[in-house]
DNA sequence: TACCAAGTGGGGAAAAGTGGGTAAATATGT
DNA sequence: ACATATTTACCCACTTTTCCCCACTTGGTA
C-alpha cells in the first residue's frame, strides 16, 4: 500500500529520487504517465495492467471514453529505477506537470503522484477549506 | 480501550514517547496521519487497513474522490515503535500540529491524538466554557 | 532507602538524499 | 562517413536524516 508525502528535488539532469519507504512497492519497471489534475503517476506493473484492463472495456464508441484513453496513454512510459532509486522525467511529463526544483510525491493506494511544490500546495490549500467536506466523508467511513 | 491523557516531551531529534499504558493497543506498525482541530491521529494497523479498503473502493474518475483520498494519504505515514517506545515525528506533520516541545497524548476510544500543549489548552479552555453546549445536540446519538 | 519501570537525552553508525564527473550512446550537422 | 554536440547511464563523494544503542533521571513502590 502506497501511502505519505515527500518533498524531494529533481536535479538539474531531470532525475528525482523516489522515497525509500515507497521504492520496494513499485517494484521493477513502474510506468510513468501524465496524470488528472496536472500531476504525474506513476504504478507499479501490476497496477497498471489491472487500471489497462479497465480501459479496455471502455467503449470505442464513445468520445470521452477515446479522450481519455489517448489523454492515458500518449504520455505513458516504462521507467527505470536506478542504483541511487532515482528515475528520470521525460520533458514532456514534466512540462505536463509544471515541474520545478521541488516535487512533491504522494502515495495513493495503488499509485504514486508527483506534483509541482507550487501547484500542490495550492491544490492542497483548496482542499482544507472544504475540511467540512472532508470531515463528514470521514464518519461515512467510520473515522 | 485507549484512553487517558499525558504529557511529553518531543525530544530535539524529533521522537516522542508513547505512553507505556497505550503502546501496547497500538500494536506493530500503526499509522501516524493528519487529524481534525490540528492535531494528529494515530490508529493501530488493522483499524487502518478497514479504513482502506473503504476508500480503495473510490473511483478514480470522481474528482472529490481523488481530492479525498489525496488529503488522507498524503498526511499519513506507517510509524515504527523503537526499543525506548518512541516515535518518530516527521517534519510535515510536526508543522501541521504546531508541535513544540511539549505535547499532550490522549487516548481517545480506537486511536491515539498528539496535541501540541499550546493548542491543547486553549482548546480545553474553550470546550470547559462550551461544557454545556458541547452536550448539546447529542441526544439524537442516545448520549 | 533501594529498586524498578518509565521517560529523556545524546553519540555514533547506517541509510537516504543530493549533486556532480565521466564515458557510452544517440543524435545532429557538414 | 566523420566530427561535434546532446542525452543517458553509471559512478563516486558529500550532507542530512534516521536508526540503534547506551546512560542518566525521575517518580512510584516495596
Amino acid at each position: 500500500m502506497l501511502l505519505g508525502g515527500f518533498k524531494h528535488n529533481l536535479d538539474s539532469k531531470n532525475r528525482l529520487t523516489i522515497p525509500a519507504k515507497l521504492r520496494m512497492e513499485l517494484g521493477e519497471k513502474p510506468v510513468l504517465t501524465r496524470g488528472l489534475d496536472n500531476c504525474l503517476f506513476i504504478y507499479p506493473h501490476r497496477d497498471w495492467q489491472l487500471f489497462m484492463e479497465k480501459m479496455n472495456i471502455l467503449p470505442l464508441s464513445q468520445k470521452k471514453a477515446r479522450d481519455f484513453k489517448r489523454f492515458i496513454l500518449s504520455g505513458a512510459c516504462e521507467i527505470e529505477i536506478d542504483e541511487m532509486g532515482r528515475i528520470l522525467i521525460p520533458e514532456s511529463l514534466k512540462k505536463y506537470a509544471k515541474l520545478e526544483k521541488s516535487v512533491v510525491v504522494i502515495g495513493v493506494q495503488d499509485r504514486l503522484e508527483l506534483w509541482s511544490e507550487n501547484v500542490w500546495s495550492k491544490y492542497i490549500a483548496e482542499s482544507e477549506k472544504l475540511s467540512g467536506d472532508i470531515a463528514e466523508g470521514l464518519s461515512e467511513f467510520g473515522i
